[in-house]
DNA sequence: TGCAATTGTTGGACGCGGTACACAAATGAG
DNA sequence: CTCATTTGTGTACCGCGTCCAACAATTGCA
């Protein structure tokens, strides 16, 4: 557990040619790695709630203000691996063939980003939940992101099922683009809660979405 | 918007015969009525997050650690109504009868939790949320109900589905409880967003989580 | 009537997360 | 060099939530 205070004359020195060279300004001279990591060291150490944002800069050697340019809220830490997997949703969304129904394309979309965790890639702060004492927290700050990732699903579904969409149509999707965002939680939970026996991601996912997907499939009319 | 502190000599004069007679102890003076209608007028007034704890406290007559005596978060406000109907669910999934199919009982208990919300009760944090500008905060507080909710339904499926449970079983029922509560938090949104014109939550509801009972049945193994 | 025991209410203080603002530092562009 | 732009920092502040030591009101017992 280093401290990554100034341990030469300017802290700036090390990290010089961090920021985009293309753009003006004042390049990032701490990284947001080393915020991640500082946080990572001290949540195991001295657990989520036992340790303050003050704690995390100091160690990482920079300003508390500065934390908050990087990460807009400290529970943010927690699913930085997270989000970055789920970032390409959209891009997983959008390629897919047209040929698929629109349950498969959504099926195949999550498969997609499910398979970049591995046995290798779990994201800690769902194995250590209970370790932590992070499930409250966690669950504060989940909702907002699946409820973001299924309002994509949602808008995905509305597109590809047509615009003769009527009432119905729209309660179904987004119950379905609910539904199965929430059964990959689920399925990522078992997954992490699998220990060390667990193996890739994806499958666990595919198969709990699964269902939701054939049940849907009518109701989304014609996809 | 009438003040409620001390009109008369005591406050407690008016509200001696809240407290349950039979138990030792000071009886509980200040309802916690007074604090959900003081929070009612002040967020229509202010919005949310413009309304301090202390407001609320101050209009309702009592101090500020009594909110907390009632409420365990300022957020739990906005649940109130919810909560109450949610603290069916356990019966309803109790009294179902044996019978019907796992997802069949899933579902009838949901449509009589659902029964309780009708166009003369809806809780009003859910239509006026954008108002409000409480969607982060509902968003925040509101996975850990849903999975609490999802819990009390897992374990129903657990129960019922039989002893002879292998691991994929245990992931589909999961994944199902997840999926039928966020499919119904999905109508729930619907409903409330439908305005005036809406009825009844119970067909919402009903609607959009059947497709999800229907397909993960076969997954859920004989019920 | 007086005395515990119990329960609710209050005041005060504190820690922490998050925001706002002004200023310093470091760059590229003209 | 000068200026605009972007990042880091210091400071102050607000509000939620917790904790603790009092005080108030009621019940039950002697």
């Amino acid at each position: 557990m280093p401290d990554r205070t100034r341990t030469e004359s300017t802290r700036t020195e090390s990290t010089r040619t961090e920021g985009t060279p293309g753009r003006a300004g004042r390049p990032r001279g701490s990284s947001r790695a080393m915020l991640e990591e500082a946080a990572a060291e001290l949540f195991l150490e001295q657990g989520y709630a036992g340790t303050t944002v003050e704690d995390i800069t100091r160690r990482a050697g920079v300003s508390r203000n500065t934390f908050f340019n990087y990460f807009p809220a400290k529970s943010d830490l927690l699913w930085a691996d997270v989000d970055a997997g789920l970032a390409e949703l959209p891009r997983a969304l959008a390629d897919c063939p047209d040929g698929l129904g629109v349950t498969d394309a959504v099926r195949h979309a999550l498969h997609q980003v499910a398979a970049g965790f591995g046995p290798g890639r779990v994201p800690w702060a769902l194995t250590q939940a209970d370790l932590m004492g992070t499930r409250g927290v966690l669950e504060a700050s989940g909702l907002s992101r699946m409820m973001k990732q299924a309002d994509l699903v949602s808008r995905f579904v509305a597109e590809r099922a047509g615009s003769g969409a009527g009432a119905g149509r729209d309660l179904a999707g987004r119950c379905y683009a609910m539904a199965v965002l929430a059964a990959a939680v689920a399925a990522a939970g078992v997954w992490a809660a699998a220990g060390v026996s667990r193996g890739n991601l994806a499958p666990y996912v595919d198969a709990g979405i699964a269902p939701a997907c054939a049940g849907y499939r009518d109701a989304l009319g014609a996809g």
